[in-house]
DNA sequence: TCTGGGGTCCTAGGACCC
DNA sequence: TCTGGGGTCCTAGGACCC
């Protein structure tokens, strides 16, 4: 048996820990820049407001209907993310943080009554955190899953699933006839796995309702469509296919991207981004112990605008794997030159780190130019992989007196108009990770 | 005026090998 | 008329997830 445990709303309801004047109202959290909806309370989901919305075409709703809306403060996620994770973690033998708002975990061996004690994990972690969680246990991590999206869903629109699942489903104790009902109240794309366009295409074929689907043959669903919607089929049919990671493996592939809050045309802009950029990835790099061989970057317009549209990316592959951000930026600088054109407004930039290794396997070389060579020497001893005192004197510097205290050059400096950083004109405090940000209690 | 960011896995097809 | 068979590796693009 699997557990899956998620925080409802989770960005607004880490919010409404510290604001609880937010209880009942619409409120959502608003992406980088301050473009879109990214998390919509029930009473904000109830206005019509969808994931991805543009916050320009919905923020009339403030004057009209209350709607209150945030800036993204990852920081205070990312934190209260960690609080609820390693409450979840007593719950079973093994967990798998599946997600900033996410965690499964195998009940292998979890005595007693489950449903029981699903329903004392809510209630420690609201209790605890003040995070409100549905809980769903199934016996495959797709049916898990599914027993969340009722958990989930009964709360909120009672009707389609009996009320009795609101919060807490466990699909271990339904009878057969109980699963049947409530796969058939519930619609091929509300499975975990099939998106918008494998659903559609499941619909042209009559495969409507999750029983429907349920009850396909996996092989001829291979031959339809692939491996992976077979895996989704066989798991709600109770085999499992996929397994627990309770191990986060290493990223194999590191990217940083941002769209810019004005448009940009300059190279000299779009340098000092891309600096930025690559900086931050590269140390993403370094604390998972890797080196990347490859550095891509790319720049693009805006698709929504009707400007003359430009977009390339670039890769650059590295004479030698490295983490050093003094050799990824140039890569990505060099990458950049390459493809950047003059007339543009762009819109968006990033960096990726493609063909990552750990650090500790390098590449021997066979010395063409003789041993003797010192200038080969020197340059082989810095290029290759990163300096490592260099870069760890640089981290623990950022770590301690905040990023961007010690940075290249072709970052700009602070007392340039930096005109492409991104919005976020409604951030609140990052109550529990600042000491100056902390809330303060009044009698 | 204005539309996020960061990932993974799978498949098809091309290049190349013997 | 008629042009093999079997394999690997790489890349681009599609689809999905939160």
């Amino acid at each position: 048996m699997y557990a899956l445990i998620d925080g409802n709303n989770f960005y607004v309801s880490c919010e409404r820990v510290f604001r609880p004047s937010l209880n009942g109202k619409p409120v959502i959290v608003l992406s980088n820049n301050d473009g879109c909806a990214i998390a919509r309370s029930n009473e904000a989901k109830a206005l019509g407001i969808k994931m991805g919305h543009p916050w320009f075409q919905i923020r009339h709703l403030q004057e009209t209907h209350g709607l209150v809306a945030l800036s993204a403060n990852f920081e205070l996620y990312g934190d209260m993310s960690d609080r609820v994770a390693s409450i979840i973690a007593g719950f079973g033998p093994s967990q798998e943080i599946y997600s900033i708002d996410e965690s499964f975990v195998d009940l292998t061996g979890v005595r007693g009554d489950l449903t029981a004690r699903a329903r004392k994990l809510r209630l420690r972690i609201l209790q605890w955190v003040g995070i409100p969680c549905g809980i769903g246990i199934g016996a495959t991590k797709t049916l898990a899953k599914l027993a969340n999206h009722i958990a989930k869903t009964a709360d909120r629109k009672s009707g389609s699933y009996p009320q009795h699942f609101a919060n807490i489903c466990n699909l271990g104790d339904a009878s057969a006839e109980d699963i049947q009902q409530l796969m058939s109240r519930t619609e091929v794309g509300d499975v975990w796995g099939i998106g918008p366009r494998i659903s559609a295409q499941l619909r042209a074929a009559s495969i409507q309702t999750v029983d429907q689907l349920a009850a396909c043959n996996p092989t001829t669903i291979r031959s339809k469509w692939s491996v992976s919607v077979e895996r989704t089929v066989r798991e709600l049919q109770g085999t499992q296919c996929i397994s627990l990671e309770e191990h986060i493996p290493d990223k194999q592939e590191i990217a940083t991207t941002r769209s810019f809050g004005h448009p940009v045309t300059s190279l000299t802009e779009l340098r000092e981004a891309i600096t930025e950029y690559v900086t931050c990835a590269a140390q993403k790099l370094r604390s998972q112990n890797s080196t990347c061989a490859q550095v891509l970057v790319f720049i693009r317009t805006s698709p929504f605008r009707p400007d003359k549209q430009y977009s390339r990316s670039f890769v650059v592959p590295l004479i030698r794997p490295s983490a050093d951000t003094r050799f990824l930026a140039q890569a990505a600088l060099s990458g950049l030159n390459t493809i950047y054109q003059l007339g543009y407004l762009y819109a968006k930039a990033g960096v990726i780190l493609l063909d990552i290794k750990p650090d500790n396997i390098v590449q021997g070389e066979l010395d063409l130019f003789g041993i003797q060579d010192d200038a080969v020497f020197t340059q082989a001893e810095t290029h290759g992989s990163h300096t490592p005192s260099l870069m760890q004197t640089l981290d623990t510097l950022n770590d301690r007196y905040g990023r961007g205290t010690i940075q290249l050059g072709s970052a700009g400096f602070s007392g340039n108009h930096r005109l492409w950083t991104m919005k976020q004109e409604r951030r609140t405090p990052r109550y529990t990770t600042r000491w100056d940000e902390m809330p303060i209690a009044r009698a």
